[in-house]
DNA sequence: GAAATCCCTGGAGCGCACTCCAGGTCAAGG
DNA sequence: CCTTGACCTGGAGTGCGCTCCAGGGATTTC
């Protein structure tokens, strides 16, 4: 079975090696697993809960909900609760979107403005 | 003229009193006007720059960026180099908006999984 | 003019999400 | 072996953007 090293995994994950283990203290990683010597091995299917909670993180959901999701995710009976908890999200991402849009329709009427005062 | 108590101006920017003296601390707001007594008496023009202020900050402009902003706004020979800033800023928006959306894809991608597993 | 509100200042405190550090242990190349 | 670099732990520190507080003065309302 493949295995990464801490910085294998820092590196394809996009996260740093102290995030990696500040997010398995939080839970939102289960214990990964170690050698005799106590380093951590990380698994592709490790990497592929990472990739997910990158997805996560890069919309804004909050690490005290990432947790929750990982705890849910110990218990094959919440599939439901998951996707709860993902649609919230996904809501809660298209409203940031929407936000986002509008806000930036605003600026860019304020740039036209400048523009047609001549810069 | 029009004017507005910290109070009328927290409810009409939408930003908590705290917040405005914060940023006129910092420098992202001019010194606001006083009453003989000490109390601030914000204006119309205050409330329209607010309004500016509250579209960069939705848009996630950092607070030091909003300085700067606002410093140029000092110097009437400045309006290339604001300019340039809104539009350094839309670009990152741009990003952002970009970032979210092909995230909030994968996102739905995760849920229509879910959804495959019978949930 | 007294009571109730509102506002002032300087500075401390907070929540979030990391990030860094000291002082040590482990593992791989020569 | 021995060195060198990667990794370990617990805990402290950081940066951002507010938010709250104490102690006191200003304003409005009755």
């Amino acid at each position: 079975m493949i295995t990464y090293s801490p910085a294998q995994a820092a590196e394809v994950s996009g996260f740093s090696i102290d995030t990696l283990r500040y997010y398995e203290r939080e839970g939102i990683l289960r214990p990964i697993a170690r050698t005799s010597g106590g380093h951590r091995t990380y698994t592709e299917d490790d990497l592929g809960w990472l990739d997910l909670v990158h997805c996560l993180r890069d919309t804004g959901m909050p690490i005290a909900d990432l947790r929750r999701y990982a705890e849910l995710s110990l218990d094959e009976a919440t599939l439901a609760a998951r996707v709860a908890l993902l649609e919230e999200h996904d809501r809660r991402v298209q409203e940031s979107i929407d936000t986002l849009r509008g806000q930036q329709e605003r600026l860019r009427e304020k740039i036209r403005w400048y523009r047609d005062q001549g810069v």
